[in-house]
DNA sequence: CTGAATCCTTGACGATACTG
DNA sequence: CAGTATCGTCAAGGATTCAG
């Protein structure tokens, strides 16, 4: 979260925004999480380029964000399921903005 | 602009719009250059804290992404004035849902 | 199974000096 | 005025190994 430095403080809402869905991963696990629960071997199944390391600290950082929950069963071996939050789900609206515009820059930027 | 790696297509869409608004300078001088038209000093002047290496660079990034014009005037000394494109404009709706959001996002994360 | 610890590479960003 | 060139720093992300 960022405090106000060189900022007017409506940008630094619309920079929270992008800085919670940056990076190469957060889209790609928020998705899998929309489609449904999954623990965490089946999340990096899914994404099969993401290291152990890289899938959990983009967790716990999704999680600090109140868009990912974590549950954990205690059995053993350890079961830990994840799944998207009620504010995980309100990110939907934003992303289909963005990818309505990225079509468009896509067009634009790429041959007319 | 991002090729089919990991992604499904439909995220590389979404992907290439959070990278033409990432970074800590593009939001600024798109908002700069939004309220009118400016001159290198000019937008340097107004963002203080932006480096000539840096806001040369990203002014490149966001002429070759459309989003921004750049005017040369054949005078002396040299005059360069920068402008928002009509695709540059079209950001605005989407900075405006990103802001909706963000707001949102930090009354969630930070004090409910 | 679900991670944490360590080490390494790379690129973003900054400071400063210089040029047409 | 409008940049470029050079050097340096720091954190993101990756590879690999270790642990409860």
């Amino acid at each position: 979260m960022l405090t106000s430095d060189d900022c007017p403080e409506n940008v630094l809402a619309i920079k929270d925004a992008l800085e919670a869905l940056e990076g190469r991963w957060k889209l790609l696990i928020l998705l899998s999480l929309s489609a449904g629960n999954k623990r965490f071997k089946q999340i990096s199944k899914e994404i099969h380029s993401i290291t152990d390391k890289m899938l959990s600290k983009e967790l716990k950082i999704l999680e600090s964000n109140k868009l990912v929950k974590r549950s954990v069963y205690d059995t053993f071996p350890p079961t830990v399921e994840y799944s998207i939050t009620e504010h995980g789900k309100s990110v939907e609206k934003v992303l289909d903005v963005l990818y309505q515009w990225g079509m468009q820059h896509r067009k634009e930027v790429m041959g007319n």
